[in-house]
DNA sequence: CCTACCGATCGGTAGG
DNA sequence: CCTACCGATCGGTAGG
């Protein structure tokens, strides 16, 4: 929480907003009100409502992005690094929740140039997927009859947590990371 | 299709436009359109947009359990029955998209009341699933360290496919389901 | 950042 | 099922 001026502080009441009730069921005046201000005034920190989402979609990409990235190319094995990457993605779920909602969310509200771009920054971030589980299948030590399959397969399950997790639940974020790095790890056949 | 009068049209189309655009994003005009009506006439069909709504979730709800319910209590072991429940799942995702995809999205634009009807309606669902879950668990063939939260894993894992899976892509559903088949056997230790 | 407001559009209704 | 319309609310702007 650095430099928290009031634009940051605008993106974050719409990252909760958006996340609580959508894109469209949030009012530029219930993010106005959020952020303690009127809604006229809002348009001078930002252009349009849309601009917003995207503004949020690119912070949250870049929570990803920064957690899981630099572990691609860490120290030790695939099935290592896929377990440290699943905690880290969870993570970022955990502590970013409204931001992580608006990023996994392909929203069909917005204008395709809106949703290309969510698109193609979430294309990006699963890449760095990708690329553990190829470097497992070349060790050998993943098996996938479907590489890109199995992906979908995994990153769906582990983005469904958005869905049910909530904190102070019967069980910790890190406590369902240690059974989903299991699961996983299982559905690659490496344990 | 048998009996398909203007208020199953009106429902048809509506489910349609939810599924594409979000419910709040469709107007009464857009589904009136669609049935080829115009949107005052909508009313003398249907109360609010919002019982449009709990109508498509009802009878999507009907569909999965109507194609996975009776599969629970057929012959076969615990493995056997999950790989028929996940085709037949899969194969009401692919036939009926638009509905799924209402259904299985919890949209949060909608009413307490309403949302807690659809909630209540998916839990029901998913105890076909833990039904099938304990069989195998029982039966020593399926291995899980916490049963709610595998059974979690493996429908997020399912329900993914609603966000990525398109007819006439490289994969036919049935292809689709087979893999998965496969990979939630793994995650089981079924195989 | 506020006051004051805009044109457009929303879900829904009355009366036929 | 249409015509005609309602009050409310929407995203956004002008001028200060």
């Amino acid at each position: 929480m650095a430099r928290k001026n009031r634009r940051d502080a605008i993106i974050e009441a719409a990252a909760e907003l958006f996340a609580a009730k959508g894109f469209r069921a949030t009012t530029v005046r219930d993010i106005a009100e959020e952020a303690g201000i009127l809604s006229g005034s809002l348009y001078a920190h930002i252009a349009t409502k849309e601009d917003l989402y995207l503004e949020i979609v690119r912070r949250a990409a870049q929570d990803f992005s920064g957690a899981v990235g630099p572990l691609v190319d860490e120290r030790g094995d695939a099935p290592v690094k896929l377990g440290r990457m699943i905690r880290a993605h969870l993570g970022v779920i955990d502590r970013s929740r409204a931001w992580a909602r608006v990023y996994l969310d392909d929203d069909s509200e917005l204008s395709e140039a809106t949703r290309v771009e969510a698109r193609r920054l979430r294309r990006e971030y699963e890449r760095l997927w990708d690329a553990v589980l190829q470097e497992g299948m070349a060790s050998g030590q993943f098996l996938m009859a479907d590489e890109s399959l199995t992906r979908l397969f995994i990153l769906s399950a582990l983005n469904g947590i958005i869905r049910w997790y909530r904190p102070g639940g019967r069980l910790s974020i890190e406590a369902v990371a240690d059974h989903y790095v299991q699961l996983v790890l299982r559905v690659l056949k490496a344990d």
